[in-house]
DNA sequence: AGCACGCCGACT
DNA sequence: GTCGGCGTGCTC
């Protein structure tokens, strides 16, 4: 009997970010556990708060009671408390934003509403006379079809909540609570059976079976081209989990987490998927997340946040696409699903497997290093050929007087398109705003010397900066590559691309589909089904076209920048670029028609575009591996950014320079960065200055590092400069 | 976060 | 004289 409970609040704030000790009064000992919702006073008010653990001890002196538990059953396992600490240490968010992002909101409420009301007649509903109240009657009527529904759903039905409340009154129905079911949630009932797995999806699932009964915490890389069937291998071991009585836990990225995706999974295990993602309604989530708790299902198929699932006993977690930077939240707190997911594999003794055409560097090294099993498919199921790639050279385009966005294979490749009336993407990175410096006549771009990324031009004081470190030099009258003097602030959009196409073909349809012209997921669903209904022939487009869509129509897919991607300021651009080209390649060839893929690039012999052209990742990997290990970026080392954002330039310098002093004497053997100015440099206004820490073992550095961070928020006067900090960025800009 | 306390300017 | 501005401190 535990005499004391430790308690964090459900305040958004620093300044009440740590453990609170409670009493706990006679009547609730025996009810008291870790994870349970607590009511408790603090100062002049009431507070939602959560039971960390009990204490039989406490050096606290003034101590206040509990003063009530909001809902009997723990709102967090015991596996979800070891998680909350981890992730506010390892993110360096506060304890409270870690449990924000574990549980939903509804969930939080004092009132929860895992629980369906649900209408009931009454013995004496049979003998009722309801001549004069014929709204009561139908109400009754229905409710005899039905036997008993869902008050929700008799509101839907047309009857008026009066109605419900007047039938209460006369005792002819009842309410009763029941818990959410997946069978209160539209089944789909159409159920589909296995398919007969190829050769290497069969020795790949044979590996992860084996893995699976060994019941201890691995990781297996599954490396497949594209429609190399893994999802037939999922399936396969999902069922395999189910089978020794464990659940799964199914992770994709938001994009491809499509109605056909779950009626797929739905009709392999009627009945035991739960499915979470960004847009469900309030209700939906808490059926489904009620589903999870009560064990009913024991797969789950959601996005990156779905990764807190409250399954028990998890036997397998599969993240698909795990190279995709969606996994890696962009808010606080800043977790890596990869890394969550690791971690819940080790606390269940699971299997977690990771699935990608293009895995991360991160991932592969693991494999390099026996820390993961490497599962390789190189055929694609069905019987045709991944495309051939052809790559432009643009400089010898400019040499031989082609000036034209379009080079002259592209503008070949489109006539030729256009006059078998098949389709074409055009595919253009919209992210080519980061204005670097490029000579036209020979592809050199400047780069800082330190830390390889290039350097970004600052017009206004006419010099090129590097985002990381803040080296600085004068934009140069001749190319120091060759001599040149066509040096060009390079960038090109969707809409350029779009008008230029125009001024070509005046007469063909064209769709374009980036962020302003897909503002609505409607618009996007109906831009998707004109350009697959053969409604336009060329479809001009931003990453969103690169990924999943599957046009068996399109014979031509034309990079027509592979630079605005490779010159990112960013050290993961060659990664970048590599993955954007083997997807937008796994665009086209899709059907009977076979298919080409035309790059265009002022970089041909580059690594990324070359491997890409090949499909040969271990080519690309092989050389990507040796510049991080050089550079000592990831996987050879881990990042902290620490972002500092104002109005006031002065004022962000200013901040950041004094935590870089106060970073200083704790960082050690640790390289410090910055501060200097972000890629990004103004939003909306708000200027952006980092910091990035970089070293082999950041962790042991966390504790000091929170302090820090701490200390800022303390201080008097309050900075008005906003500061947040993000471990293993994925994108620095 | 929210609420109290406290120390200064401008109002019935 | 007090009403109220928000800077500072504190919450088990």
């Amino acid at each position: 009997m535990s005499e004391y409970a430790e308690v964090i609040i459900d305040l958004v704030s620093h300044a009440v970010d740590r453990p609170f000790h409670y009493r706990v009064p006679g009547h609730l000992q025996q009810q008291l556990k870790p994870g349970q919702q607590v009511t408790v006073p603090l100062g002049k008010r009431r507070c939602q708060g959560y039971v960390l653990r009990l204490l039989n001890h406490t050096s606290i002196e003034k101590l206040k009671d509990i003063i009530s538990i909001t809902d009997k059953d723990p709102l967090l396992t015991p596996e979800q408390l070891a998680l909350l600490h981890w992730i506010s240490l390892h993110y360096y968010c506060r304890r409270i934003d870690a449990l924000h992002a574990m549980i939903p909101a509804s969930f939080r409420r004092e009132k929860r509403p895992n629980r369906l009301k649900v209408v009931e007649l009454t013995p004496q509903a049979l003998a009722a006379d309801l001549k004069r109240a014929p709204a009561q009657k139908k109400a009754l009527d229905i409710l005899q079809e039905h036997g008993e529904l869902a008050r929700q759903k008799m509101l839907q039905l047309g009857i008026k909540a009066e109605t419900l409340r007047a039938l209460e009154k006369k005792g002819l129905i009842c309410y009763k609570l029941v818990p959410y079911a997946l069978q209160d949630s539209p089944v789909n009932q159409k159920t589909t059976e296995p398919h007969l797995m190829q050769n290497e999806q069969e020795i790949c699932f044979s590996r992860i079976s084996h893995a699976l009964k060994q019941k201890k915490a691995q990781r297996i890389l599954l490396h497949g081209v594209t429609a190399s069937g893994k999802t037939e291998v999922y399936m396969q071991s999902i069922a395999m989990t189910l089978e020794m009585g464990k659940s799964s836990l199914v992770l994709v990225p938001e994009i491809s987490l499509t109605p056909q995706m779950i009626e797929h999974f739905e009709g392999r295990f009627p009945g035991r998927v739960a499915v979470l993602h960004s847009r469900l309604s309030v209700a939906e989530k808490n059926r489904q997340w009620s589903a999870i708790l009560s064990e009913e299902a024991k797969v789950v198929l959601g996005a990156r946040s779905a990764v807190f699932a409250p399954l028990k006993s998890i036997g397998l977690i599969i993240i698909d696409e795990e190279h995709e930077t969606t996994y890696k939240q962009e808010e606080t707190p800043r977790y890596h699903a990869r890394d969550v997911a690791w971690w819940r594999a080790r606390y269940n003794k699971a299997v977690l497997l990771l699935g990608s055409a293009t895995p991360s560097l991160e991932s592969y090294y693991l494999a390099a290093r026996g820390k993961a099993e490497l599962l390789s498919m190189k055929e694609r199921v069905t019987p045709i050929q991944l495309p051939p790639v052809e790559v432009v050279d643009m400089r010898k385009e400019l040499k031989e007087n082609h000036r034209h966005i379009f080079s002259r294979p592209l503008l070949e490749g489109l006539d030729r398109v256009l006059e078998k009336e098949e389709q074409a993407l055009l595919f253009i990175n919209r992210r080519g705003f980061a204005g670097f410096v490029l000579c036209r006549e020979c592809g050199h771009v400047v780069r800082c010397r330190s830390c390889d990324v290039s350097l970004t031009l600052h017009k206004d004081r006419n010099i090129m900066c590097c985002h990381y470190c803040a080296y600085e030099e004068a934009v140069p009258q001749v190319c120091p590559g060759c001599g040149g003097i066509k040096i060009r602030h390079f960038s090109a959009g969707t809409q350029r691309v779009e008008e230029e196409v125009k001024k070509l073909y005046p007469n063909v349809s064209l769709i374009r589909m980036d962020r302003d012209t897909t503002a609505s997921r409607s618009a996007h669903d109906y831009y998707y089904r004109q350009f697959k209904a053969r409604k336009a022939s060329i479809l001009v487009g931003t990453q969103m076209i690169a990924k999943g869509f599957d046009f068996p129509g399109v014979t031509l897919v034309g990079v027509v920048a592979a630079d605005t991607v490779l010159n990112l300021p960013d050290f993961r651009a060659p990664e970048r670029t590599f993955q954007l080209l083997t997807q937008v390649s796994g665009r086209t060839a899709r059907g009977p028609l076979g298919g080409k893929v035309i790059v265009q690039t002022y970089h041909p012999g580059h690594y990324s575009i070359f491997a890409a052209a090949k499909h040969d990742y271990p080519a690309f990997y092989d050389q990507e591996i040796e510049n991080r290990r050089q550079l000592s970026y990831p996987p050879f080392s881990e990042l902290l950014r620490i972002l500092f954002t104002f109005n006031e330039e002065k004022a962000v310098f200013q901040a950041a320079e004094w935590f870089a002093r106060r970073l200083e004497p704790i960082a050690g053997e640790l390289d410090i960065l910055g501060p200097a100015p972000a890629s990004l440099y103004r939003i909306k206004d708000q200027f952006r200055v980092q910091i990035i820490i970089k070293g082999e073992k950041l962790s042991k550095l966390a504790p000091q590092v929170k302090k820090l961070i701490r200390e800022y928020h303390g201080m008097k006067p309050a900075w008005p400069v906003r500061l947040a900090v993000d471990f293993n960025p994925q994108v620095v800009l």
